[in-house]
DNA sequence: AAAGACACCTGGGAGC
DNA sequence: TGCTCCCAGGTGTCTT
């Protein structure tokens, strides 16, 4: 579901309700998510003091002064604030309430997210490997270019690698092949720095809009206001197969790669 | 070392 | 209406 630009809205609608907010208890209906929420987690938590928030890629963390929570959406998890006394419904599944009476609740029907528990938090085998932030300075043709040197993989698939590059996903690795004219199945390695150039700006520019308009809402992505994100609408690509394409009105391509769909106009990208 | 297939899980829509 | 089948925004793990 949620792809660096869904994150990142989530982050900043439930960041004013979360920081500086101590910890009444954690309520877990369902631990059975991707991994189970481990059994120290309310322990950890209660009486403590969220005082800070971030995102690394796709993950959000939940500071105390020793220690983070760690918050995976997967594909169909969401975060809302709510009143502690609203009823939950299915799939709500973890609530993180807080002492002013008010909770965090994480709903994800597939269970594919994850909530686990770390007292090093950048030091956890999920997160260390992982690679640059896609809106950081780190993140350029260069560094593209040096890392896709001698690779022969699809450049998407690429693209989609968290240890290369974090949080892009399928929505916009093909939104952004599409803005740079670049044909999905291109060998990364065969693609030149010029060429990286147009594609790190295009991914840029692509997750820095998105993030404006509230991420992309397909059916079931809502902020933590409850507002889904306007961001479909600018889709080229995307969930386009045999619509024109907007270049040059030629049908959009539907090919699999890596079992994943990926959309293509065959006359704007080479 | 790198690439590809598979796994986890539920719900929605298409087609019959 | 209801069944079956396929698809979905992710990513760690196992196999080649």
């Amino acid at each position: 579901m949620p792809e660096l630009p869904e994150v990142e809205t989530t982050l900043r609608g439930i960041e004013p309700y979360v920081l500086q907010q101590r910890v009444k208890k954690v309520i877990v209906r369902q631990p059975q998510l991707r991994w189970p929420i481990p059994d120290e987690l309310n322990k950890q938590l209660q009486n403590r003091i969220i005082n800070k928030i971030s995102r690394r890629g796709k993950y959000i963390l939940l500071h105390t002064q020793r220690g983070a929570a760690i918050l995976h959406l997967g594909m169909s998890g969401s975060l809302r604030v709510v009143d502690a006394l609203t009823p939950a419904q299915k799939h709500d599944h973890v609530d993180i309430c807080f002492t002013q009476g008010h909770c965090l609740r994480l709903r994800d029907p597939r269970r594919f997210g994850a909530l686990l528990w770390s007292e090093t938090p950048e030091q956890h085998p999920l997160l260390s490997p992982l690679g640059v932030e896609p809106l950081s300075a780190q993140f350029d043709a260069s560094y593209l270019h040096a890392q896709a040197h001698g690779r022969k993989r699809a450049v998407k698939l690429f693209l989609m690698d968290s240890h290369i590059v974090v949080g892009v996903g399928n929505i916009y690795a093909n939104e952004a092949l599409f803005a740079a004219g670049i044909h999905p199945k291109t060998a990364a390695g065969k693609i030149s720095l010029k060429r990286y150039e147009t594609l790190a700006s295009a991914i840029q520019s692509i997750l820095t809009a998105a993030i404006q308009q509230g991420g992309t809402t397909l059916k079931d992505f809502l902020g933590s206001d409850g507002k889904p994100g306007y961001f479909k609408q600018q889709l080229n690509v995307y969930d386009r197969a045999d619509a024109p394409c907007p270049r040059c009105t030629s049908a959009i391509k539907l090919v699999k790669l890596g079992q994943r769909s990926t959309y293509f106009c065959s006359k704007c990208q080479r």
